[in-house]
DNA sequence: GGCGCCTGTCACAGAACTGCAATAGAAGGC
DNA sequence: GCCTTCTATTGCAGTTCTGTGACAGGCGCC
């Protein structure tokens, strides 16, 4: 079956273009040209992958972005953005989006698809390992648990997503609000210092029976869980 | 192109079985029966991931693990370590092997080819893009993380953002005015003469050991930081 | 209701970082 | 050599950021 890639581009010529490439490139080709359109196109015609402008007219496909991982079917859709130029790529790779990639206009159509399947082969990969390992520390998503060493660790749900979320991307540094988005959920409303709290919580709970710190504090910046001594991996 | 796997294990049948069973998922598949030929064949035909057998006859699978980890091109190399029993198992999560994943045989190859597939994904989405290099320095922006050589290197915020400007920018000349802009903001009001201190305290941080200066400076214009030792022909 | 568990917030203590100023040192012009 | 100009180094005090313990509210359960 072929992949079906949602384009979101309010520019009529560009659609054009992309949809002839992305057809003979043997996609399906979906479109919208509006962010509300593309959330119903989403939800109606499932899409493998979206494309997705960083400008929009009504909603931004920030917004966009948002949206789609805030919702329960399409969090784990891979979602590729069209930015304009080097200034905006700045921010989409700043922030923390929630995008999985990213191409500056003006793209060569032939890296725009072998992105475009890049991103389909990662997700359809299996949704994940339903395992995480960080030096002797383990997560078993299926099950819930967590173990340091040999020993059973008892964490409460949030300190749990907590250390699923840093260990998803070991060694990453994320801030109270990356945290608090991925966490916690885009749109809470909680005080960024709170993050500290559990990030207390869940060393007291790791560390119980004397075992070295996994978290790190990075000074003004955030929290990361590292493999420990390891120099930065090329 | 298809992701390449080195399957490391004694067994002829059962390497033949896992032959099969990945070729049909797609991957490309090496062998190797010992240690010695593993560390090999990863050098020379450069797998995406490593499938490696906990027993081996010669070296261990710990020992080619650590051996791959202390390597500078196989550091981040994924490696799923095939176990015999929950025993062992246990010593893999226990110790600190380095390894991304395991499974206990007897596995399903289904779950065996998702997990490959999964390490493969997470360790091509990791790979950032945001690193910085100049000589033996290396800054990695999403882990927030410098090394020197294998040392790694511990800097306060505002040194942090003052090295990796000059790293974007290898080799030009800053003023301090242009450094206060670029690193403290546009607005900020400090003495031009604080931007020396952090320059000190960058060298002090970075030259620890007995290393050579990579801060160069530059009388009555300012700093950069140079790759080194190639000079002007001519 | 009483109980245990989880959560978010606050206040305080302590650690880390920052900017400045004073002094010492190096480079260049004459 | 001598003077001027610019940079290096150091100590310190103020500021900012993080760690930690305590506490009250919410929620489910018995």
């Amino acid at each position: 079956m072929k992949p079906r890639v949602l384009v979101v581009e309010d520019e009529r010529a560009l659609v054009t273009m992309l949809r002839y490439n992305l057809e003979k490139a043997g996609f399906a080709v979906a479109e919208a040209f509006d962010g509300e359109e593309a959330l119903l196109r989403v939800a109606e015609w499932k899409p493998d992958v979206v494309l997705l402008d960083w400008m929009l007219p009504l909603v931004s496909g920030l917004e966009i972005c948002r949206r789609l991982r805030r919702s329960r079917e399409a969090r784990a859709l891979p979602i590729l953005f069209l930015t304009a130029r080097s200034e905006e790529m700045d921010r989409v790779r700043g922030l923390d989006t929630g995008a999985d990639d990213y191409v500056t206009k003006p793209f060569s159509p032939s890296e725009l698809v072998a992105r475009l399947k890049a991103l389909i082969r990662r997700s359809q990969s299996g949704a994940g390992a339903d395992r995480l390992l960080c030096a002797d520390v383990a997560i078993d998503l299926a099950q819930h648990r967590v173990t340091r060493g040999h020993r059973r660790v008892h964490l409460g749900p949030t300190e749990f997503r907590l250390l699923s979320h840093l260990m998803r991307h070991k060694g990453r540094v994320f801030s109270r609000e990356q945290l608090l988005d991925a966490v916690w959920g885009d749109d809470c409303e909680v005080e960024a210092r709170t993050v500290d709290v559990h990030i207390r919580r869940l060393r007291k709970a790791l560390n119980e029976g004397g075992a070295s710190d996994i978290v790190r504090t990075v000074r003004s910046a955030g929290y990361a869980i590292d493999e420990p001594e390891r120099a930065i991996p090329g």
